[in-house]
DNA sequence: AAATGCATGTAACGCGTTACATGATTTT
DNA sequence: AAAATCATGTAACGCGTTACATGCATTT
């Protein structure tokens, strides 16, 4: 077995996506969108030098396929090596996530804000949060109507950001009201 | 007044933390994992080249400074200019930070894990969750005997911390129950 | 005729980490 | 004598974004 190079988490959402079924770049983009969008993205820039890499470590393979209105089209599948590679990452344990918050960074830094600054960016930071518990709200009632080996999976992942974003909207209620009582 | 290059979130960190007072690119360092650990980071290969670009800009002057232990030390203190840009920075609003979350990653995925895999990287999660809202406990009681114009801030920064850490604890341990009841 | 959606890719760039190189002083 | 702490910086690299370049088919 050839030495493994060390692995990027980009390929694994594409490795993820292709073993559900063959799909062209462009799919992969919109389903992490759609699927993904609350807690992943991916850009072309990055997305399709991945796939060639992808190709190169015969991980997946690539054939041109029908089109869907526009250009050519090329589907890409996943190889029993692929297989292999996504089972792998899983079964290596999750690295900590170093987040970096730039509102607590500011938060941390008040005493040098202009006055009304970080009420604003709470404000604009409560609206994130009720805009995305509203929208997996949609995505909760949509799970709901749909079966299959998934579904408890995604379910899951659904309510991590409702939970999360119920707290921090709450948290951030809170953080309002203590700046508007210091002045 | 010369055309503002686009602005780098370390580069505030940094102004922020010597606006309080003059500090060595070492105790720059230090201050940010005391204090930021929970939700920022900095390496001294990103923050030695950061201060240097600083100083072109004429927003931190370098001056040398009594050792504290070792070698010669650089202690590095904001200008005006500085303290204006630092307010420029507060005045733009915060774009919305787009998080990337390889554990729901995984779970998302989670129809192609190996036995185990999951619950694994689910209890790891746990773990450094308590650990969090341990540590934040402490930071919280050590606040409460503390006072100043900063504290306020603070506490909102760590009731952060808590709320998000015990939530996610919580989604965690839900999401452990979800996937022993699936088999 | 114009806009939108489908579709593929590269180039340039900035951010940030890890590894490396160096070295004195203090503590154990 | 060794380890820890204080201290400064560079080099190489990988990740990921944005901007760019291209172009057909369908819808408005």
């Amino acid at each position: 077995m050839a030495a493994r190079k060390p692995v990027n988490p980009t390929e694994f959402a594409i490795l993820g996506l292709i073993a559900e079924e063959p799909r062209s770049g462009y799919d992969i983009k919109r389903e992490v969108e759609e699927r993904f969008g609350h807690f992943w993205s991916e850009s072309y820039g990055h997305l399709y030098p991945m796939l060639k890499r992808l190709r190169a470590r015969r991980w997946i393979t690539r054939r041109p396929a029908a089109r869907r209105g526009g250009r050519a089209r090329n589907e890409y599948a996943i190889t029993p090596a692929g297989r292999g590679a996504l089972t792998t990452w899983f079964s290596v344990p999750l690295a900590p996530q170093r987040p970096r918050n730039e509102l607590l960074l500011r938060l941390m830094l008040g005493r040098f804000a202009p006055s009304g600054a970080l009420l604003r960016d709470l404000a604009a930071y409560r609206e994130r949060m009720r805009a995305g518990l509203a929208s997996l709200r949609e995505v909760e009632r949509s799970l709901s109507r749909e079966s299959g080996p998934d579904v408890a999976h995604w379910v899951i992942v659904a309510s991590f950001g409702t939970t999360l974003y119920s707290s921090l909207d709450a948290w951030a209620e809170r953080a309002e009201r203590t700046l508007r009582a210091l002045g």
